[in-house]
DNA sequence: TGTACATCAGTGAACGCGCGTTCACTGATGTAC
DNA sequence: TGTACATCAGTGAACGCGCGTTCACTGATGTAC
Protein backbone atom coordinates (compact mmCIF):
# COMPACT_ATOMS: atom_id res chain seq x y z
CA UNK A 1 0.00 0.00 0.00
CA UNK A 2 3.05 2.65 -0.55
CA UNK A 3 2.69 5.52 -2.74
CA UNK A 4 5.40 5.69 -3.71
CA UNK A 5 7.03 2.65 -5.67
CA UNK A 6 10.21 1.61 -3.86
CA UNK A 7 13.72 1.54 -5.37
CA UNK A 8 13.02 -2.50 -6.66
CA UNK A 9 9.79 -1.38 -8.04
CA UNK A 10 11.76 1.13 -10.12
CA UNK A 11 14.25 -1.36 -11.32
CA UNK A 12 11.67 -3.86 -12.34
CA UNK A 13 9.87 -1.19 -14.60
CA UNK A 14 12.85 -0.33 -16.08
CA UNK A 15 13.85 -4.06 -16.90
CA UNK A 16 10.31 -4.39 -18.04
CA UNK A 17 10.53 -1.29 -20.78
CA UNK A 18 13.63 -2.40 -21.79
CA UNK A 19 12.54 -5.74 -22.32
CA UNK A 20 10.06 -4.64 -24.06
CA UNK A 21 11.37 -3.07 -26.49
CA UNK A 22 13.72 -5.61 -27.23
CA UNK A 23 11.55 -8.94 -27.72
CA UNK A 24 10.07 -6.24 -30.49
CA UNK A 25 13.14 -5.73 -32.12
CA UNK A 26 14.98 -8.85 -32.06
CA UNK A 27 12.39 -11.41 -31.56
CA UNK A 28 11.18 -13.91 -28.50
CA UNK A 29 14.85 -15.62 -29.38
CA UNK A 30 16.80 -13.09 -29.83
CA UNK A 31 16.75 -11.56 -26.75
CA UNK A 32 18.96 -13.01 -23.64
CA UNK A 33 19.07 -12.29 -20.33
CA UNK A 34 22.15 -10.75 -19.83
CA UNK A 35 21.65 -8.51 -23.08
CA UNK A 36 18.41 -6.87 -21.27
CA UNK A 37 19.79 -6.55 -18.06
CA UNK A 38 22.92 -4.83 -19.40
CA UNK A 39 20.40 -2.42 -21.63
CA UNK A 40 18.86 -1.59 -18.34
CA UNK A 41 22.20 -0.83 -16.87
CA UNK A 42 22.33 -3.74 -14.52
CA UNK A 43 24.18 -7.00 -14.15
CA UNK A 44 22.95 -10.63 -15.23
CA UNK A 45 22.89 -11.87 -11.62
CA UNK A 46 20.37 -9.63 -10.32
CA UNK A 47 18.11 -10.70 -13.07
CA UNK A 48 16.50 -13.87 -10.97
CA UNK A 49 15.27 -11.33 -7.98
CA UNK A 50 12.99 -9.67 -10.61
CA UNK A 51 12.08 -12.95 -12.58
CA UNK A 52 11.04 -16.42 -11.94
CA UNK A 53 12.79 -17.37 -15.15
CA UNK A 54 13.38 -16.05 -19.16
CA UNK A 55 9.81 -17.04 -19.78
CA UNK A 56 8.40 -14.74 -16.79
CA UNK A 57 10.23 -11.91 -18.28
CA UNK A 58 8.83 -13.00 -21.43
CA UNK A 59 4.88 -12.85 -21.32
CA UNK A 60 5.00 -10.08 -18.55
CA UNK A 61 7.08 -8.40 -21.63
CA UNK A 62 4.50 -8.80 -23.99
CA UNK A 63 2.08 -7.43 -22.15
CA UNK A 64 4.06 -4.57 -21.06
CA UNK A 65 5.04 -3.91 -25.06
CA UNK A 66 1.20 -3.99 -25.65
CA UNK A 67 0.29 -1.06 -22.99
CA UNK A 68 2.99 0.89 -24.17
CA UNK A 69 2.30 0.43 -28.50
CA UNK A 70 -2.31 0.89 -27.39
CA UNK A 71 -1.12 4.22 -25.44
CA UNK A 72 0.97 5.40 -28.43
CA UNK A 73 -1.67 4.25 -30.93
CA UNK A 74 -3.94 6.25 -28.72
CA UNK A 75 -2.15 9.17 -28.67
CA UNK A 76 -2.17 8.94 -32.87
CA UNK A 77 -5.36 8.55 -33.21
CA UNK A 78 -6.56 12.04 -30.91
CA UNK A 79 -4.26 13.70 -33.00
CA UNK A 80 -5.61 12.61 -36.49
CA UNK A 81 -9.46 12.70 -35.15
CA UNK A 82 -8.53 16.42 -34.15
CA UNK A 83 -7.94 16.95 -37.61
CA UNK A 84 -11.47 15.79 -38.87
CA UNK A 85 -10.46 11.70 -39.72
CA UNK A 86 -12.78 9.53 -38.57
CA UNK A 87 -12.07 6.59 -35.63
CA UNK A 88 -11.42 4.44 -38.49
CA UNK A 89 -9.19 6.33 -40.77
CA UNK A 90 -7.06 7.66 -37.80
CA UNK A 91 -6.43 3.98 -37.20
CA UNK A 92 -5.68 3.30 -40.30
CA UNK A 93 -3.18 5.67 -41.30
CA UNK A 94 -1.75 5.68 -38.43
CA UNK A 95 -1.21 1.66 -38.19
CA UNK A 96 -0.26 1.41 -41.36
CA UNK A 97 1.88 4.25 -41.69
CA UNK A 98 5.70 4.23 -42.52
CA UNK A 99 6.39 5.28 -39.15
CA UNK A 100 5.37 1.94 -38.12
CA UNK A 101 6.83 0.27 -40.96
CA UNK A 102 10.29 1.20 -39.28
CA UNK A 103 9.48 1.30 -35.89
CA UNK A 104 9.09 -2.08 -35.10
CA UNK A 105 10.71 -1.60 -31.77
CA UNK A 106 8.13 0.86 -30.76
CA UNK A 107 5.00 -0.68 -32.32
CA UNK A 108 2.45 -2.80 -32.46
CA UNK A 109 3.90 -6.34 -30.33
CA UNK A 110 1.51 -8.79 -32.58
CA UNK A 111 2.70 -7.63 -35.92
CA UNK A 112 6.36 -7.81 -34.53
CA UNK A 113 6.24 -11.37 -33.08
CA UNK A 114 2.92 -12.84 -34.52
CA UNK A 115 4.58 -15.96 -36.58
CA UNK A 116 6.87 -16.57 -32.82
CA UNK A 117 3.83 -16.83 -30.74
CA UNK A 118 2.49 -20.29 -31.45
CA UNK A 119 6.08 -21.81 -30.51
CA UNK A 120 6.00 -19.92 -27.07
CA UNK A 121 5.59 -21.56 -23.42
CA UNK A 122 2.14 -21.71 -22.30
CA UNK A 123 2.61 -18.80 -20.12
CA UNK A 124 3.90 -16.67 -23.13
CA UNK A 125 1.41 -17.87 -25.66
CA UNK A 126 -1.93 -17.17 -23.02
CA UNK A 127 -0.51 -13.63 -22.86
CA UNK A 128 -0.16 -13.80 -27.05
CA UNK A 129 -3.77 -14.66 -27.00
CA UNK A 130 -4.64 -10.87 -25.13
CA UNK A 131 -2.78 -9.12 -27.10
CA UNK A 132 -4.67 -10.34 -30.17
CA UNK A 133 -8.18 -10.11 -28.68
CA UNK A 134 -6.94 -6.46 -27.83
CA UNK A 135 -6.11 -5.73 -30.68
CA UNK A 136 -9.37 -6.40 -31.87
CA UNK A 137 -11.87 -4.73 -29.76
CA UNK A 138 -9.37 -1.53 -30.66
CA UNK A 139 -10.56 -1.84 -33.79
CA UNK A 140 -13.95 -3.24 -32.70
CA UNK A 141 -14.28 0.48 -31.31
CA UNK A 142 -13.02 2.56 -34.09
CA UNK A 143 -16.03 1.25 -36.44
CA UNK A 144 -18.79 2.70 -36.54
CA UNK A 145 -21.76 0.66 -34.67
CA UNK A 146 -23.68 -1.58 -36.36
CA UNK A 147 -20.76 -2.68 -38.39
CA UNK A 148 -20.76 -6.70 -39.51
CA UNK A 149 -19.76 -9.17 -37.05
CA UNK A 150 -16.74 -10.37 -37.68
CA UNK A 151 -15.34 -7.33 -39.36
CA UNK A 152 -12.98 -6.15 -36.65
CA UNK A 153 -11.41 -9.64 -36.91
CA UNK A 154 -11.07 -9.60 -40.65
CA UNK A 155 -9.64 -6.37 -40.48
CA UNK A 156 -7.30 -6.88 -37.20
CA UNK A 157 -6.21 -9.71 -39.40
CA UNK A 158 -5.51 -7.06 -42.70
CA UNK A 159 -3.43 -4.70 -40.54
CA UNK A 160 -0.75 -7.26 -39.04
CA UNK A 161 -0.90 -8.83 -42.37
CA UNK A 162 -0.14 -5.88 -44.12
CA UNK A 163 2.32 -4.59 -41.44
CA UNK A 164 4.51 -7.68 -41.54
CA UNK A 165 4.74 -8.39 -45.51
CA UNK A 166 5.99 -4.77 -45.75
CA UNK A 167 8.66 -5.29 -43.14
CA UNK A 168 9.34 -8.60 -45.26
CA UNK A 169 9.59 -6.83 -48.33
CA UNK A 170 11.93 -4.07 -46.83
CA UNK A 171 11.82 -0.26 -45.69
CA UNK A 172 11.91 0.56 -49.36
CA UNK A 173 9.20 1.76 -52.49
CA UNK A 174 7.97 -1.87 -52.41
CA UNK A 175 7.18 -2.16 -48.78
CA UNK A 176 6.04 1.53 -49.02
CA UNK A 177 3.57 0.45 -52.07
CA UNK A 178 2.36 -2.53 -49.97
CA UNK A 179 1.19 -0.58 -46.96
CA UNK A 180 -0.62 2.35 -49.13
CA UNK A 181 -2.18 -0.64 -51.14
CA UNK A 182 -3.71 -1.87 -47.95
CA UNK A 183 -4.82 1.31 -46.47
CA UNK A 184 -6.42 2.01 -49.67
CA UNK A 185 -8.43 -1.09 -50.22
CA UNK A 186 -9.16 -0.49 -46.19
CA UNK A 187 -10.29 2.59 -46.31
CA UNK A 188 -12.61 1.85 -49.32
CA UNK A 189 -14.05 -1.04 -47.70
CA UNK A 190 -14.90 0.11 -44.50
CA UNK A 191 -14.56 4.08 -43.88
CA UNK A 192 -17.27 6.30 -43.70
CA UNK A 193 -16.13 9.74 -43.74
CA UNK A 194 -14.52 11.92 -46.97
CA UNK A 195 -10.60 11.70 -47.25
CA UNK A 196 -9.12 14.16 -44.63
CA UNK B 1 24.33 -33.06 -67.13
CA UNK B 2 23.86 -36.01 -65.60
CA UNK B 3 19.94 -37.61 -65.78
CA UNK B 4 20.01 -39.66 -62.72
CA UNK B 5 20.79 -37.31 -59.69
CA UNK B 6 24.09 -38.40 -58.03
CA UNK B 7 23.44 -39.79 -54.58
CA UNK B 8 24.65 -36.11 -52.71
CA UNK B 9 22.53 -34.63 -54.48
CA UNK B 10 19.65 -37.22 -53.06
CA UNK B 11 21.07 -36.99 -49.39
CA UNK B 12 20.87 -32.94 -50.62
CA UNK B 13 17.90 -32.89 -51.21
CA UNK B 14 16.73 -34.97 -48.20
CA UNK B 15 18.11 -32.11 -46.40
CA UNK B 16 16.53 -29.64 -47.81
CA UNK B 17 12.94 -31.20 -47.49
CA UNK B 18 13.96 -31.68 -43.57
CA UNK B 19 14.81 -28.52 -42.55
CA UNK B 20 12.11 -26.27 -44.78
CA UNK B 21 9.55 -28.23 -42.82
CA UNK B 22 11.78 -27.48 -39.59
CA UNK B 23 12.21 -23.96 -40.03
CA UNK B 24 7.67 -23.91 -40.39
CA UNK B 25 8.20 -26.07 -37.33
CA UNK B 26 9.71 -24.17 -35.14
CA UNK B 27 11.40 -21.25 -36.64
CA UNK B 28 14.37 -19.84 -38.32
CA UNK B 29 16.14 -19.64 -34.59
CA UNK B 30 14.42 -22.40 -33.73
CA UNK B 31 16.78 -25.15 -35.74
CA UNK B 32 19.81 -26.10 -35.64
CA UNK B 33 22.18 -27.77 -37.69
CA UNK B 34 22.62 -31.15 -35.57
CA UNK B 35 18.98 -31.25 -35.39
CA UNK B 36 18.29 -31.25 -39.22
CA UNK B 37 20.69 -33.58 -40.26
CA UNK B 38 19.87 -36.10 -37.07
CA UNK B 39 16.13 -35.73 -38.56
CA UNK B 40 17.62 -36.45 -42.06
CA UNK B 41 19.00 -39.73 -40.79
CA UNK B 42 23.08 -38.01 -40.93
CA UNK B 43 25.43 -36.88 -38.41
CA UNK B 44 25.88 -33.37 -38.18
CA UNK B 45 29.60 -33.46 -39.18
CA UNK B 46 28.41 -34.06 -42.63
CA UNK B 47 26.89 -30.74 -43.15
CA UNK B 48 29.59 -28.50 -44.58
CA UNK B 49 29.72 -30.99 -47.23
CA UNK B 50 26.21 -29.32 -48.12
CA UNK B 51 25.96 -26.49 -46.95
CA UNK B 52 28.84 -23.47 -46.72
CA UNK B 53 26.92 -22.07 -43.46
CA UNK B 54 23.89 -22.87 -41.22
CA UNK B 55 22.57 -19.24 -42.69
CA UNK B 56 22.81 -20.86 -46.37
CA UNK B 57 20.98 -23.45 -45.60
CA UNK B 58 17.95 -21.53 -44.22
CA UNK B 59 17.88 -19.29 -47.59
CA UNK B 60 17.63 -22.56 -49.61
CA UNK B 61 15.39 -24.75 -47.09
CA UNK B 62 12.70 -21.19 -47.72
CA UNK B 63 12.78 -21.52 -51.06
CA UNK B 64 12.17 -25.13 -51.07
CA UNK B 65 9.48 -24.31 -48.19
CA UNK B 66 7.87 -22.44 -50.65
CA UNK B 67 7.93 -24.87 -53.65
CA UNK B 68 6.23 -27.62 -51.72
CA UNK B 69 3.73 -24.92 -50.26
CA UNK B 70 3.03 -23.86 -53.54
CA UNK B 71 2.62 -27.60 -55.17
CA UNK B 72 0.06 -28.27 -52.03
CA UNK B 73 -1.88 -25.09 -53.14
CA UNK B 74 -2.08 -25.74 -56.62
CA UNK B 75 -3.36 -29.44 -56.08
CA UNK B 76 -5.78 -28.38 -53.37
CA UNK B 77 -7.12 -25.39 -55.84
CA UNK B 78 -7.25 -28.08 -58.67
CA UNK B 79 -9.64 -30.55 -56.52
CA UNK B 80 -12.00 -27.25 -55.22
CA UNK B 81 -12.44 -25.86 -59.25
CA UNK B 82 -13.09 -29.45 -60.25
CA UNK B 83 -16.20 -29.19 -57.67
CA UNK B 84 -17.31 -25.58 -59.34
CA UNK B 85 -15.50 -23.06 -56.76
CA UNK B 86 -14.05 -20.12 -58.52
CA UNK B 87 -10.15 -20.04 -58.55
CA UNK B 88 -10.52 -17.31 -55.92
CA UNK B 89 -12.55 -18.98 -53.94
CA UNK B 90 -10.64 -22.55 -54.00
CA UNK B 91 -7.51 -20.33 -53.20
CA UNK B 92 -9.58 -18.92 -50.00
CA UNK B 93 -11.14 -21.61 -48.66
CA UNK B 94 -7.78 -23.68 -48.73
CA UNK B 95 -5.51 -20.83 -47.44
CA UNK B 96 -7.96 -20.44 -44.88
CA UNK B 97 -8.98 -23.75 -43.56
CA UNK B 98 -8.72 -25.60 -40.42
CA UNK B 99 -6.12 -27.75 -41.72
CA UNK B 100 -3.58 -25.27 -42.75
CA UNK B 101 -4.19 -23.70 -39.34
CA UNK B 102 -2.93 -27.05 -37.70
CA UNK B 103 -0.63 -27.87 -40.64
CA UNK B 104 1.90 -24.94 -39.79
CA UNK B 105 4.61 -27.39 -41.29
CA UNK B 106 3.65 -28.16 -44.31
CA UNK B 107 1.79 -24.62 -45.04
CA UNK B 108 2.58 -21.62 -46.49
CA UNK B 109 5.95 -20.17 -45.26
CA UNK B 110 5.41 -16.67 -44.94
CA UNK B 111 2.35 -17.28 -42.65
CA UNK B 112 5.10 -19.52 -40.27
CA UNK B 113 7.47 -16.86 -40.53
CA UNK B 114 6.70 -13.81 -41.33
CA UNK B 115 7.55 -12.03 -38.13
CA UNK B 116 11.19 -13.43 -38.42
CA UNK B 117 11.94 -12.43 -41.89
CA UNK B 118 13.16 -9.00 -40.88
CA UNK B 119 15.26 -10.21 -38.71
CA UNK B 120 17.34 -12.91 -40.88
CA UNK B 121 20.64 -12.54 -42.69
CA UNK B 122 20.78 -10.82 -46.19
CA UNK B 123 20.76 -13.77 -48.15
CA UNK B 124 17.29 -15.37 -45.91
CA UNK B 125 16.10 -11.82 -46.43
CA UNK B 126 15.89 -11.87 -50.03
CA UNK B 127 14.76 -15.65 -49.84
CA UNK B 128 11.59 -14.21 -48.19
CA UNK B 129 10.83 -10.93 -50.17
CA UNK B 130 11.08 -13.62 -53.17
CA UNK B 131 7.99 -15.56 -50.96
CA UNK B 132 5.99 -12.89 -50.46
CA UNK B 133 6.18 -11.76 -53.93
CA UNK B 134 5.45 -14.95 -54.76
CA UNK B 135 2.49 -15.24 -52.62
CA UNK B 136 0.77 -12.15 -53.89
CA UNK B 137 1.58 -13.66 -57.77
CA UNK B 138 -0.38 -16.77 -56.85
CA UNK B 139 -3.27 -14.27 -55.23
CA UNK B 140 -3.17 -12.23 -58.54
CA UNK B 141 -3.79 -15.33 -60.59
CA UNK B 142 -6.85 -16.22 -58.75
CA UNK B 143 -8.36 -12.90 -59.10
CA UNK B 144 -10.72 -12.25 -62.46
CA UNK B 145 -8.75 -9.97 -65.03
CA UNK B 146 -9.36 -6.43 -64.25
CA UNK B 147 -9.55 -6.21 -60.72
CA UNK B 148 -8.50 -3.26 -59.00
CA UNK B 149 -4.78 -2.76 -58.78
CA UNK B 150 -3.58 -3.26 -55.35
CA UNK B 151 -5.98 -5.81 -54.86
CA UNK B 152 -3.55 -8.82 -54.92
CA UNK B 153 -1.23 -7.18 -52.10
CA UNK B 154 -4.70 -6.04 -49.65
CA UNK B 155 -5.83 -9.95 -50.24
CA UNK B 156 -2.37 -11.32 -49.55
CA UNK B 157 -2.19 -9.54 -46.47
CA UNK B 158 -5.50 -9.98 -44.97
CA UNK B 159 -4.46 -14.22 -45.81
CA UNK B 160 -1.15 -14.28 -43.96
CA UNK B 161 -2.43 -12.31 -41.41
CA UNK B 162 -5.92 -14.34 -40.45
CA UNK B 163 -3.93 -17.63 -40.06
CA UNK B 164 -0.87 -16.04 -38.21
CA UNK B 165 -3.80 -14.60 -35.75
CA UNK B 166 -5.89 -17.22 -36.07
CA UNK B 167 -2.48 -19.40 -34.68
CA UNK B 168 -1.93 -16.97 -31.83
CA UNK B 169 -4.97 -17.50 -30.20
CA UNK B 170 -5.02 -21.47 -30.92
CA UNK B 171 -5.91 -24.27 -32.49
CA UNK B 172 -9.13 -23.97 -31.02
CA UNK B 173 -12.81 -22.35 -31.86
CA UNK B 174 -11.18 -19.22 -31.07
CA UNK B 175 -9.05 -19.26 -33.83
CA UNK B 176 -11.43 -21.12 -35.69
CA UNK B 177 -14.05 -18.38 -35.42
CA UNK B 178 -11.42 -15.72 -36.27
CA UNK B 179 -10.38 -17.73 -39.88
CA UNK B 180 -14.02 -17.98 -40.43
CA UNK B 181 -14.79 -14.28 -40.34
CA UNK B 182 -11.62 -14.09 -42.81
CA UNK B 183 -13.08 -16.07 -45.03
CA UNK B 184 -16.62 -14.42 -45.14
CA UNK B 185 -15.41 -11.19 -45.08
CA UNK B 186 -12.95 -11.83 -48.51
CA UNK B 187 -15.57 -13.57 -50.23
CA UNK B 188 -18.33 -10.90 -49.75
CA UNK B 189 -15.48 -8.81 -51.09
CA UNK B 190 -14.02 -10.44 -54.10
CA UNK B 191 -15.70 -13.36 -54.97
CA UNK B 192 -17.88 -13.67 -57.93
CA UNK B 193 -19.25 -16.87 -57.98
CA UNK B 194 -21.94 -18.16 -56.36
CA UNK B 195 -21.38 -19.80 -52.59
CA UNK B 196 -20.31 -23.80 -53.80
C1' DT C 1 20.69 12.49 17.31
C1' DG C 2 23.69 8.73 17.17
C1' DT C 3 25.07 4.06 17.13
C1' DA C 4 24.45 -1.14 16.02
C1' DC C 5 22.34 -4.22 13.54
C1' DA C 6 19.20 -6.38 10.01
C1' DT C 7 17.45 -6.23 5.57
C1' DC C 8 17.78 -5.95 0.86
C1' DA C 9 19.14 -4.77 -4.15
C1' DG C 10 22.55 -5.58 -7.03
C1' DT C 11 27.45 -7.73 -8.23
C1' DG C 12 30.38 -10.87 -10.55
C1' DA C 13 32.36 -15.41 -10.80
C1' DA C 14 31.06 -19.96 -11.78
C1' DC C 15 28.16 -24.05 -13.36
C1' DG C 16 26.52 -27.19 -17.05
C1' DC C 17 24.86 -27.27 -21.54
C1' DG C 18 24.05 -26.89 -26.44
C1' DC C 19 25.32 -24.44 -30.35
C1' DG C 20 27.94 -23.66 -35.15
C1' DT C 21 31.96 -25.01 -37.10
C1' DT C 22 36.34 -27.77 -38.11
C1' DC C 23 38.90 -31.73 -39.21
C1' DA C 24 41.29 -36.22 -39.33
C1' DC C 25 39.51 -40.33 -40.53
C1' DT C 26 36.63 -44.48 -42.50
C1' DG C 27 34.40 -47.17 -45.64
C1' DA C 28 31.99 -47.33 -49.85
C1' DT C 29 31.83 -46.17 -54.74
C1' DG C 30 33.83 -45.46 -59.09
C1' DT C 31 37.76 -45.65 -62.51
C1' DA C 32 42.05 -47.43 -64.99
C1' DC C 33 44.24 -50.96 -67.00
C1' DT D 1 36.49 -60.03 -65.54
C1' DG D 2 39.56 -58.89 -61.92
C1' DT D 3 42.71 -56.20 -59.32
C1' DA D 4 44.76 -51.57 -57.47
C1' DC D 5 44.10 -47.22 -56.64
C1' DA D 6 41.75 -42.60 -56.31
C1' DT D 7 37.80 -40.21 -55.18
C1' DC D 8 34.20 -39.00 -52.35
C1' DA D 9 30.17 -38.96 -48.88
C1' DG D 10 29.52 -39.33 -44.39
C1' DT D 11 31.40 -40.09 -39.31
C1' DG D 12 32.35 -38.63 -34.75
C1' DA D 13 35.40 -36.24 -31.64
C1' DA D 14 36.82 -31.75 -30.62
C1' DC D 15 37.00 -26.48 -30.52
C1' DG D 16 35.47 -21.98 -28.69
C1' DC D 17 31.58 -19.50 -27.40
C1' DG D 18 27.38 -17.71 -25.38
C1' DC D 19 23.43 -19.04 -23.02
C1' DG D 20 20.18 -19.54 -18.59
C1' DT D 21 20.76 -20.14 -13.97
C1' DT D 22 22.95 -20.25 -9.20
C1' DC D 23 25.19 -18.38 -5.37
C1' DA D 24 28.39 -16.31 -2.01
C1' DC D 25 29.26 -11.81 -1.35
C1' DT D 26 29.15 -6.39 -1.01
C1' DG D 27 27.60 -2.06 -0.03
C1' DA D 28 23.68 0.80 0.60
C1' DT D 29 19.29 1.56 2.91
C1' DG D 30 16.23 1.23 6.64
C1' DT D 31 15.02 0.19 11.63
C1' DA D 32 15.52 -0.21 16.84
C1' DC D 33 16.76 1.79 20.83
Amino acid sequence: MEIAPSRKALTHERILDTAARAIRRAGFQGVGVADIMKEAGLTHGGFYAHFASRDALLAEALAHAGQQSAERIAKGNATREARGASPFRALIEGYLSERHLSGTENGCAVAALASEMPRQSPDVRAAAAQRVRSLMALVQRSLPTGAAPGSAAAIASQMVGALQLARALGDNAEGKALLAANRKALLAAYDVSPPG
